[in-house]
DNA sequence: GCGGGGCATTGATCGCGATCAATCGGCCGT
DNA sequence: ACGGCCGATTGATCGCGATCAATGCCCCGC
């Protein structure tokens, strides 16, 4: 893992963590930055570690540093649905609830700014402008699942695709760009596996290999390897994500997402 | 319309609102509370009137006082993507933001207890105890948000409706009971049509309408009206609502049974 | 290098649910 | 009552995507 976000967060100093102006620590004002350099600590999970479990008393709160986590919702029949996946800057648990409705599960190897439940409610009790961004900050999480369920529910496998494409070249951290070259490279990086992806599509592994091999044989996708992506034709993917491409864009261009 | 509450509501007397126990309301102090009836008034809409478009200035939240309003997505094909639901008592509008993302519609007539936006949130900034109370009512919608989406993007339509009906029948306004009768009749009120429904549950009308006449060919409803159904079997509702299991065979066996 | 296991891809088949289309039923105004 | 209109139901057909199955691919440990 990254060895320098470790030592950053460990210290306890938020002002250098890398994600600390995009969550909603930014909205801390500089003492209650030093109180939340005491009171957090970095931890790292290995993929596939369960953070927290469904029905567990949800006494974890706090940010996610790097990698993915997984919010999954087992089913009585025991498989498991993924609601949502959280990236770095996302914030991570459940505050005011006695036990998690969801299963956090590290998808990728994972560092989290983290803090106990408890403590982080009384943070925000003494300090009103967190916990106002904090609202603010569940308040889009509301309408972007909202936005997702809708077009799960009524769009094809491969809009919900490129949509998931879309959204994930949206992401900085998935931009690259070679110093010479005038035309930036975009660069997909598929965050998880094959199974977790089309569960999250509501979809199933084969159904959505055929759909990336027909990108790639339309040439809006070029291969790397199994879980990289180059953009070829950004314009082209957006046209198959069907009619909502401004809803996506004003959701991770002016949202929370951006820098 | 109800002048019962419209007269209560236009008064402020708030601590008369047929919902202000249920809604963020009850969080307010005592002179919030009177702060709250000066600054609400109740409004009447008629049902299939567009409360605040998609798109435009999100200038007035509330409460949804008496029946119900469509949260929609509208694509630019034209076509209705139901993104939620809101009853009496649940939070309408969109606070802090300068655009609605969805449109809200009166999906039958519908009253409203609303004020200004930007009125609302300077209320709630002179009150932390009501922001906080939008703060946890936020984390509930957003958790039942998922919870929907995920269930809508892994089960069968079967498992989809019998889920809808079940939440319908667990709203307490829906429950009714003869008085001379030892078990309690529950009835199922469908707030809107088929369309809608069909609509948010990501199927057709003519899907719905058919598993719809499976639930009364098996016995679990008894159909009263076009948008009334008794619930007869709650239990094997409940169970449709989970694992499907053989349900394939008994549905086909009776349907070519009873035809 | 060799063999094994997990994941991704490709192939073949089948059924659910969308679609097109017709009929039925309630509710309106004239 | 009558006809027109809209919504709900029922019917017939077809395609997308789930499922079962096989192959290919990569990364391990030995």
């Amino acid at each position: 893992m990254n060895e320098t976000v470790m030592k950053l967060g460990s210290c306890g100093k938020c002002e250098q963590c890398p994600v600390h102006h995009r969550s909603i620590c930014r909205a801390a004002s500089a003492e209650a930055m030093q109180e939340l350099s005491r009171l957090s600590h970095t931890r790292n999970f290995e993929k596939g570690t369960v953070i927290v479990a469904q029905g567990d008393e949800a006494d974890i709160v706090g940010n996610v540093v790097s990698g993915v986590v997984k919010l999954t919702n087992m089913s009585m029949s025991g498989q498991q649905n993924i609601v949502g996946l959280l990236f770095p800057s996302d914030f991570f648990g459940r505050a005011y609830a006695e036990t998690s409705r969801f299963s956090y599960e590290a998808a990728t190897d994972v560092t989290l700014c983290s803090l106990g439940r408890q403590a982080f409610e009384g943070f925000i009790a003494r300090h009103p402008e967190v916990e106002h961004a904090l609202l603010l900050n569940t308040l889009d999480e509301l309408d972007a699942a909202r936005e997702w369920a809708a077009m799960t529910s009524c769009h094809t496998t491969m809009q919900r695709v490129a949509t998931f494409l879309f959204i994930l070249s949206q992401r900085s951290d998935n931009r690259f760009c070679h110093s010479g070259d005038k035309i930036p490279h975009v660069i997909i990086a598929l965050p998880i596996g094959r199974r977790d992806i089309a569960a999250y599509l509501g979809t199933t592994p084969e159904t959505l290999s055929r759909n990336l091999q027909t990108l790639v044989r339309k040439q809006i996708l070029r291969p790397i390897d199994t879980n990289h992506f180059e953009l070829v034709n950004a314009s082209e993917l957006v046209e198959l994500t069907g009619e909502m491409r401004e809803d996506l864009e004003s959701m991770y261009g002016t949202g929370k997402l951006k820098a």
